[in-house]
DNA sequence: GTGGTCTAGACCACT
DNA sequence: GTGGTCTAGACCACA
């Protein structure tokens, strides 16, 4: 179970907040395989959003293969098959990474400024 | 003086890699206070954009004070005075890391993948 | 809500014009935090303009954080939160002042003119 | 004779900034009838302008018959024939003094602030 | 030559 | 429906 929450002010948009959120508590272990999630309704009404906006996130989930969703049921946490390799992982993450720094140092904040910020909020809130 | 580069396929609109090329070039010292920059028109050419993409990218940061523009004669650095608070800049640098996760996350990474990734390397290499 | 007009005569450009009738009403509390602005489009029919004459007046607000947008929903009264330094009201002053000049010049009117029509109407009727 | 100073940072044409200052110091006494002006090449180089830019402000005020230039000779003040009724000019100097307070206003400050800015400066400097 | 403004119209992203 | 971005091309103001 998540406790969602939204920020408008953040520049990201709503929908990739919840896939963002949903993904991270995955990661997290807060929601495990097979688990059920909200439905689309309850979490429109719950975030205040419109339902095509919560919609549009599930629904990205699903073509990753992240959820799965049996019409008239419910939605679930499935199976993720990881099937890029270890190397091509680690590339693009050095690259993210790269790009992301340079952004963030051109603004004033250097390596730990950024560690310290992610340990803290995990980009987050 | 940079040398500008354009990413078409990075998702990040063409005037804002210009704002964050400049803001960079500033941080690293490549740009120095009172450097002219290349004209509008010249720069237009050599990214291979519209003319007023350039000019929105100037004027955003001329906004901000990071750039100054004399009517006739070119745009130049500016007296970077950085008065930005310690509130205003703690807020920058968590949409930043908002903002990067959100991307590292439909990669398929996660927090601490990221802050592994750059104890180790800085974002650099 | 606000009445906008403008003047094409007056030689200050559109999108200025919009900008400031948007900050005179909200200076003038006819615009409330929050508030929701006419839409990009609307506005610009109403005012019989291009689009992007209207959004880049919107745009201009945003990064000086007067307004706040969220995509797909419209455009609002952000939280100013008034955190000019004194020495940056002074110096807007000074180039208001400046500006407004050398406009009553232009017109044959001398300093000691425009301080006798303002300490008589302050500017109104 | 006038001690000309240019502001780059004004947003005042130099050329409009050159006619103010001639203007002003008709206005205040400081420039009499008839007497000569600095050649254009002079005040160019005093200046640190282009020569086109102050050939460009002597003209106008040339056309506006405040200056007269003798080929050959030099430029000097000229005998300003004011040929506009007294109502007309007030009316004028009203409608300005009301767009312009409109903006100070939209910008926080009120009939107060501008006489004291425009008595110290004058609206210069 | 410089930058500033504006139009008309297109396509995309988000709600 | 909302705003965001970009193009192509025009005309103006300033140095």
């Amino acid at each position: 179970m998540i406790n969602f929450k939204l920020d408008p002010k953040s520049g990201v948009p709503f929908y990739r907040q919840i896939i963002d959120q949903i993904r991270y508590g995955i990661a997290s272990g807060d929601l495990k395989l097979g688990e059920q999630l909200p439905t689309v309704r309850a979490l429109a009404v719950q975030l205040k959003v419109n339902l095509n906006t919560v919609t549009k996130a599930y629904k990205e989930l699903e073509i990753q293969k992240i959820l799965e969703t049996q019409q008239g049921t419910g939605t679930f946490i499935g199976s993720l098959t990881v099937n890029i390799s270890e190397k091509e992982k680690h590339d693009k993450l050095k690259s993210i990474c790269r790009e992301f720094m340079s952004i963030a140092y051109s603004y004033g904040f250097d390596v730990e400024d950024v560690i310290q910020e992610l340990k803290q909020n995990g980009g987050r809130s």
